[in-house]
DNA sequence: CTCCAGGTTCCCG
DNA sequence: CGGGAACATGGA
């Protein structure tokens, strides 16, 4: 007997949307640059995953970007705000590009963009990226879609809901092999559910405020929560400061962000978090020609 | 076997 | 208050 498939089992992306290249868009730097969990690559070029209860590949060829979704209004209904596609990254970069080490940065990874995922997913992403790498963070967040999410078809799963976490106790997320950080999934998804954690607010309160209103989560840093603003929220004026960022602020901007990159610090923040992870030697020659500036500007 | 991984909490001086 | 160790898990 062969068993049967049910339909919801099938997973159908007829609906594509034909976009122009652009050096603005990278997949593999924008999909794989630690700033999303739940895409994989099937191919050089091409990526499927999901966002939003949706599901869609994406696909680099020919100078044109394919984009296959499932319904006929996905794409500007989801993807087009998910990949950012009305921001003006040439404009932000040229901008970025006034300062030495930036425009080293965007020269060497400019087809990166801050994706704009869902705040509770975002939330939950980097509640779980603390102390972890990125492939067991990946592992984690398939499982806890897996285990808790709706199904979309194809195998694939939405990201659980608040209250679908909230209703577990903290040993039902033992085969996500969370470890210690279930029980801060836990907490999260209670204080978002309680309403303690507004995630709509999130998007709109004053920096301070939207930080202090994360932080009451147990396990949620200052860290997480500037994760959870910037990719989650929107707010691409938030920095997150992780031990990589902590180098390049050290060596290069002790007195904070320069200032080309005002109102859009986070954005700038993605391509020095690239850099400084990917390029062994930026940090170093960045500094030199930083000492460089200054001993010309001491001789005048 | 030790070390480390997009941190945070807890505890001790 | 500031500095460390502990925290689960798994790959190098």
């Amino acid at each position: 007997m062969t068993p049967v498939m049910t339909e919801c089992d099938e997973l159908s992306l007829p609906y594509d949307t034909v976009l122009d290249e652009s050096p603005d868009f990278s997949l593999p730097q924008t999909l794989l640059c630690g700033q999303a969990f739940r895409w994989r690559q099937l191919d050089q070029n091409t990526f499927i995953g999901a966002a939003f209860e949706k599901v869609c590949q994406i696909a680099q060829t020919n100078g044109k970007i394919v984009v296959s979704c499932q319904s006929a209004g996905d794409f500007d209904a989801v993807w087009r705000g998910y990949f950012d596609l009305d921001r003006d990254y040439g404009a932000l970069k040229n901008r970025f590009r006034a300062d030495p080490a930036l425009a080293e940065a965007v020269a060497k990874a400019p087809g990166i963009r801050v994706l704009r995922q869902q705040p509770w997913e975002a939330l939950c992403t980097f509640i779980i990226s603390q102390n972890n790498n990125i492939p067991r963070i990946t592992g984690i967040v398939g499982r806890m879609c897996a285990a808790f999410g709706r199904p979309l078809g194809g195998g694939w799963h939405a990201f659980p809901t608040p209250e679908a976490i909230a209703a577990l106790a903290p040993d039902a997320l033992a085969p996500l092999r969370a470890g210690f950080r279930a029980r801060y999934l836990v907490d999260a998804a209670r204080r978002v559910v309680s309403g303690e954690v507004d995630l709509e607010a999130l998007g709109t309160l004053p920096l301070d405020e939207a930080q202090a209103m994360l932080t009451r989560i147990t396990g949620v840093g200052v860290k997480v929560a500037a994760c959870t603003l910037l990719y989650g929220c929107g707010r691409v004026e938030c920095v997150p400061v992780d031990v990589w960022m902590r180098r390049v602020l050290d060596r290069l901007y002790p007195g904070g962000m320069p200032a080309c990159t005002y109102g859009y610090e986070g954005i700038a923040q993605q391509y020095l978090f690239h850099c400084a992870r990917t390029d062994p030697g930026f940090l170093d020659r960045a500094a030199r020609g930083r000492h460089r500036l200054t001993y010309f500007e001491d001789s005048l």
